[in-house]
RNA sequence: GCCGCUGUGGCGAAAUGGCAGACGCACCGGACUUAAAAUCCGUUGGGAUUCACCUCCCGUGCCGGUUCGAGUCCGGCCAGCGGCACCA
C-alpha cells in the first residue's frame, strides 16, 4: 500500500456513513401490518443469490451482481417503491464441511467464522441490505421450516388428473409409497468414495464430483428421492411465462429433455415375457431388425438362453465395474452380447434377436429399444459391427444410410407412401387399437436424489419402524443434528449420524433416519423466508407472502452455474408449495439476470493456482468502496464475461475525485472546504439540456440494467461542469442524486456538506426523490444534419430543428460540395430522414 | 456430434437499420511546478496526399444477400467460450 495522499478522503467518510446507516437502521424495510409500512407504495423485491460462506472470503465476482441489485434497490426506493433487498447465508454443504475437516474444527464454528467475515466484507461495500432479515440455512429456526416443507412434500403425491400435487389423502391406490413425492428407492446412484457420499446427477460433471473433482461411480444404494419428474412437463411449459435469458431457459429445457414418441410391446418368443420399448420413430417399426436391452434390465436373467448365459454374465460384470467416466470414454466403440432370445415384432410377427448393450441406458425410457439400423446412427454402428440386418423403411432425397430424416415410408406394408408425420400417427393408432403400444412423452430428467451421507446438513424428520418410514410430528421440529465429535464421512456409505447411538434411538421400536439433506434444500425456499424471517408460526405468513411474493421475485441476479441446479430445484419446490396452497404464485423468480464472470487481468478464470485472484478488501483500502462498486459496473455489460483491470479501477476512482472537487476545494493547508465556485443560479439552456439529458439517460439505463453507459453519461455531465465557474448548485444536486445508487458514500458525504451552506440538502440523500426529466428541454433549436452521397457523408448542414423535408433537400442539393460531386447530373433519388440525415443517390 | 453465447482501435467498450469507435484505460503533447506526483487542457482506427488546413481511400471475424443506407436484418462459413453428449 502506498502512502500517497488520497485524491479524496473516502477512507474517512466511508466507514462513517456505514456506521450511520447501521445505527439509524436506515435500510430497515417494514412489513405490511407494521406501523412504518406505507401501503400506498408498490413493492419491489430484488434478490441476490445468497453466497456460500467459504473459508476464502469474498472475491470480486460476488460484488458484481450484488452491486447491480444494490443500485436497483436504491433507485427503486427513490422512485417510491417499498423495496425488499435481503441477504443471507447458504451455509450447509460439502465445502464448509470439507474445510472444517481440513482445519480440524466443528463445521458450526467454521461456518460462524466465515459468516462473520462475509458479513463484514459486504458491509464494507455499503450495500443497502435490511440486515434485520438476515438468515442462515444452518440456523435451527430456519431449517426447522426446511424440514417442515420436506414433510409437506413427503405427505403429497402428484395427481396426474389435476396435474398438481395433492395431499396423500386424495390418493385411492393401494400403495401410497409408490406415488409419494418423497420416497425411498434402491437405485443406481452416483457414489463418490472420496467425499463419502452420493451425489445428484446435477452435481456430477464429466464423471467427477462438482465439488472437489473426485471420481464418481455408479452403485445401487437405498436413497431418498424427490419425484421431480412428475413436474417435468410443467417445469418446461411454465418457463414461457418467465422473463429469463433465453439461454437459461433452453439449458433447463434441454436438461429436462422432453421427447414425444410411443411405447411398443414386443412379446418374447417361447416365453411369457414381454419387452416394452420406447421410440420417437414408431413409423420405422417395420425396419426394426433386433432389440437391445440395457445390461441392467430386469428381464435379462429371465430371457437369456442357457447357451448365452456365460457371455451375458461376463458382459454385465464388466459393465458394472466401470465408472461413468470410463463408460463415456468407451462410448465410441459399441459393445454388446446376444442373449439367445428372440422377440416378435408386433407389426409383422418377425422373429428378431434380443441383445444387451451398454449403449442403451437403464434410466431412460423403458431401458429397452427397438433397433432400426437403417435410420439411427447408433443402431447402424452396432448392426455393422455385429453383422445384423439393416432394412431401409424411409426414403428421402439423396440421403445415405443411416438416414434419420423425415420423408416417405417404404417396405412398411400399410404405411407405405405416407410422410413420416402421418405414418407416426397411423402406426401409433394401429398399436393402440391392439393394446400393443401407446403415445408417450419421455423426459431425460431423473428423480432428484435427495439424501447425502454427510454430517453438515438438515437431518430428515423421519423415523423407521419395522422397516417402514414415517414422519415425525411438526411440533418435534426443528430436528437438530446430534453433537458429534467425529463427523467425518464413514466411507462405507453409512452416514456419520449413524455414530450417534443416543440420537438415533427414537423409541423402543423406532430409529431415526441418518441421512441428511443436500445443500440445495435450504436454498430452495430462502427467498420466501426473507419476506417474514422471524415468523415462528409459519414458514412465511400469508400477508407477507401475498405482498412481497405477488408475481414472484421482481429481479433475481446470479451466476449461470445454477441453471440446472438451484434454479430448477427451487422452481420445483415452489410449485409443490403453490399446489398445496402455501404460496400464491406459480413461479418464484419472475425476472432473472445472469451476471458474467469476472476474469483475472490475464483474461483467465480467477484461481489461487494462477495467482490472479483480486481481493475486494485491497481495492476498498486503496480506492474505496465507491470505486469498487463503480468499477464493477463500469467494466462492461452486466451479463458479459470481462477481465479485471487495475488501471480501470483508477479511472473510475479519478472520476469520483472529480465529482468530489466539483463540490469541494483544497486550501493551502490541505483542508477540504466547499468550493467557492458553487452558486445558486439559473441554468443556461445548454446546461439544462445537459442535466435533463443525463437524467433521461441514467434513468433509462438503470431500468435496462445498462450500468456501464449510465456511468459514462454521468462522466460526461461531470466533465461539462468541472470547467463551469460559477458552478450552478442545482446541476450538482441532480448529479449527486443520480450518482447516489452507484456511489452512496461519496454522494451522502457531499450532500451533507452542501447542506451546511445551501438549502435543498435536508436529510440524507438516500431519502431523496429520483429526478424526472422534461422532454421539451432536450430539444435543440438547431441541429447538424449529415448529407450523404451513395451512403457516404460528404457534407454537413446546420438547420433549424423543424425545417421541412423539402427545404432540407433543397439546401443539401444546393451545397457547393454536393454540386461538385454530382457534376451537374440530376440525382436519381433523394432520401430525407427529418432530423437525421439526407442521402442522395447519384445517377 | 448437437444446442447456446460472443467476435468492433493497443485495451475495457459505445452505437432505436441512419455521421462507427461515446465514456474510460494506455500512449503522446502542452499548462501548472525549482522538479516530480497530483490536477487541468489537448491529440490519438489504419493509410495516401499536404509545410499546414483541407481532401481522398480502407476499416466492425470471413463470403454472399436484402436496402437509398448494414456493426445492426437474412443465408452460408470460420474462431473462441459455455452447456449437453450413446436420452432411442
Amino acid at each position: 500500500m502506498s502512502e500517497k495522499r488520497k485524491p479524496y478522503p473516502f477512507d474517512q467518510f466511508e466507514p462513517r456513513w456505514q456506521n450511520f446507516w447501521a445505527t439509524h437502521d436506515t435500510f430497515r424495510t417494514p412489513n405490511p401490518g407494521e406501523p412504518a409500512f406505507d401501503a400506498s407504495r408498490p413493492k419491489y423485491y430484488v434478490l441476490d443469490m445468497f453466497p456460500y460462506p467459504s473459508g476464502e472470503g469474498l472475491h470480486v465476482g460476488h460484488p458484481e451482481g450484488y452491486t447491480a441489485t444494490d443500485i436497483i434497490a436504491r433507485y427503486k426506493r427513490m422512485t417510491g417503491h417499498n423495496v425488499l433487498h435481503p441477504m443471507g447465508w447458504d451455509a450447509f454443504g460439502l465445502p464448509a464441511e470439507q474445510y472444517a475437516i481440513k482445519t480440524g474444527q466443528h463445521p458450526r464454528l467454521t461456518t460462524e467464522n466465515n459468516v462473520h467475515r462475509f458479513r463484514a466484507q459486504l458491509q464494507r461495500i455499503g450495500f443497502s441490505y435490511d440486515w434485520n432479515r438476515e438468515i442462515s440455512t444452518t440456523d435451527p429456526a430456519y431449517f426447522r421450516w426446511t424440514q417442515w416443507i420436506f414433510l409437506q412434500i413427503y405427505h403429497s403425491w402428484f395427481n396426474p388428473a389435476t396435474q398438481r400435487a395433492e395431499h396423500l389423502s386424495t390418493y385411492n391406490g393401494a400403495d401410497p409409497d409408490s406415488v409419494r413425492l418423497a420416497y425411498v428407492a434402491e437405485v443406481p446412484v452416483n457414489w463418490c468414495p472420496e467425499l463419502g457420499t452420493v451425489l445428484a446427477n446435477e452435481e456430477v460433471v464429466d464423471g467427477k464430483s462438482e465439488v472437489g473433482g473426485y471420481p464418481v461411480v455408479r452403485k445401487p444404494m437405498r436413497q431418498w428421492m424427490l419425484r421431480i419428474t412428475t413436474y417435468a412437463g410443467r417445469l418446461i411449459d411454465e418457463l414461457d411465462t418467465l422473463d429469463w435469458p433465453e439461454g437459461i431457459k433452453l439449458l433447463q429445457k434441454n436438461w429436462i429433455g422432453k421427447s414425444e414418441g410411443a411405447r411398443v410391446t414386443f412379446s418374447v418368443a417361447d416365453s411369457a415375457a414381454a419387452i416394452e420399448v420406447f421410440t420417437t420413430r414408431p413409423d420405422t417399426l417395420f425396419g426394426a431388425t433386433y432389440l437391445v436391452l440395457a445390461p441392467e434390465h430386469t428381464l435379462v436373467d429371465r430371457i437369456t438362453a442357457a447357451a448365452q448365459a456365460e457371455a451375458v454374465t461376463a458382459y454385465r460384470a464388466a459393465i458394472s465395474g466401470k465408472s461413468d467416466l470410463d463408460r463415456t470414454d468407451l462410448a465410441k466403440d459399441k459393445s454388446g452380447v446376444f442373449t439367445g432370445a428372440f422377440a416378435i415384432n408386433p407389426v409383422n410377427a418377425e422373429r428378431i434377436p434380443i441383445w444387451i448393450a451398454d449403449y442403451v441406458l437403464t434410466g431412460y425410457g423403458t431401458g429397452a429399444i427397438m433397433a432400426v439400423p437403417a435410420h439411427d446412427e447408433r443402431d447402424f454402428e452396432f448392426a455393422t459391427k455385429f453383422d445384423l440386418p439393416i432394412r431401409q423403411v424411409v426414403v428421402g432425397e439423396g440421403e445415405t444410410l443411416p438416414f434419420s430424416g423425415h420423408d416417405t415410408a417404404v417396405n412398411s406394408d400399410f404405411l407405405d407412401g405416407l410422410p413420416t408425420a402421418e405414418a407416426k400417427i397411423r402406426i401409433t393408432a394401429w398399436l393402440d387399437e391392439r393394446g400393443l403400444g401407446a403415445k408417450t412423452i419421455n423426459y431425460k430428467l431423473r428423480d432428484w436424489l435427495f439424501s447425502r451421507q454427510r454430517y453438515w446438513g438438515e437431518p430428515f424428520p423421519i423415523v423407521w419402524e419395522n422397516g417402514r418410514h414415517h414422519a415425525i410430528a411438526d411440533r418435534e421440529l426443528p430436528l437438530t443434528p446430534p453433537p458429534l465429535e467425529d463427523f467425518k464421512p464413514t466411507g462405507t456409505g453409512e452416514p456419520p449420524l449413524a455414530r450417534a447411538t443416543e440420537w438415533i434411538r427414537y423409541s423402543d421400536t423406532a430409529t431415526r433416519e441418518t441421512n441428511t439433506m443436500p445443500q440445495w434444500a435450504g436454498s430452495c425456499w430462502y427467498y420466501l423466508r426473507y419476506c417474514d424471517p422471524r415468523n415462528e408460526e409459519k414458514f412465511i405468513g400469508p400477508v407477507a407472502e401475498d405482498y412481497w411474493m405477488k408475481n414472484g421475485v421482481d429481479l433475481y441476479v446470479g451466476g449461470t452455474e445454477h441453471a440446472v441446479l438451484h434454479l430448477l430445484y427451487a422452481r420445483f419446490w415452489h410449485k409443490v408449495l403453490c399446489d398445496l396452497g402455501h404460496v400464491s404464485s406459480r413461479e418464484p423468480f419472475q425476472k432473472l439476470v445472469n451476471q458474467g464472470m469476472i476474469l483475472g487481468s490475464d483474461g483467465q478464470k480467477m484461481s489461487k493456482s494462477r495467482g490472479n485472484v483480486v481481493n475486494p478488501d485491497i481495492i476498498i483500502e486503496e480506492y474505496g468502496a465507491d470505486s469498487l462498486r463503480l468499477y464493477e459496473m463500469f467494466m462492461g455489460p452486466l451479463e458479459q464475461v470481462k477481465p479485471w483491470s487495475m488501471s480501470g479501477v483508477e479511472g473510475v476512482h479519478r472520476f469520483l475525485a472529480r465529482v468530489w472537487r466539483l463540490v469541494m476545494e483544497e486550501n493551502q493547508e490541505g483542508h477540504w472546504h466547499l468550493s467557492s465556485a458553487l452558486e445558486e443560479l439559473e441554468l443556461t439552456n445548454k446546461q439544462r439540456r445537459a442535466v435533463h439529458g443525463t437524467i433521461k439517460k441514467v434513468t433509462e439505463d438503470i431500468e435496462a440494467l445498462a450500468f456501464n453507459t449510465a456511468i459514462s453519461a454521468m462522466m460526461v455531465l461531470t466533465n461539462e461542469f468541472t470547467s463551469a465557474n460559477p458552478r450552478p448548485i442545482s446541476a450538482v444536486r441532480t448529479l449527486l442524486i443520480l450518482l447516489n445508487p452507484f456511489a452512496p458514500h461519496l454522494t451522502e458525504e457531499l450532500w451533507q456538506r452542501l447542506g451546511e451552506k445551501f438549502s435543498g440538502f435536508e436529510g440524507i440523500i438516500y431519502h431523496q426523490i429520483w429526478p424526472v426529466w422534461e422532454e421539451s428541454w432536450l430539444i435543440e433549436d438547431e441541429i447538424e444534419i449529415p448529407v450523404q452521397v451513395n451512403g457516404k457523408v460528404r457534407e454537413r448542414l446546420t438547420v433549424r430543428k423543424d425545417l421541412a423535408s423539402a427545404e432540407i433537400e433543397a439546401l443539401a442539393l444546393a451545397a457547393p460540395k454536393i454540386q461538385e460531386i454530382l457534376g451537374g447530373k440530376p440525382p436519381k433519388k433523394v432520401i430525407v430522414v427529418p432530423g437525421k440525415l439526407v442521402n442522395i443517390v447519384a445517377g
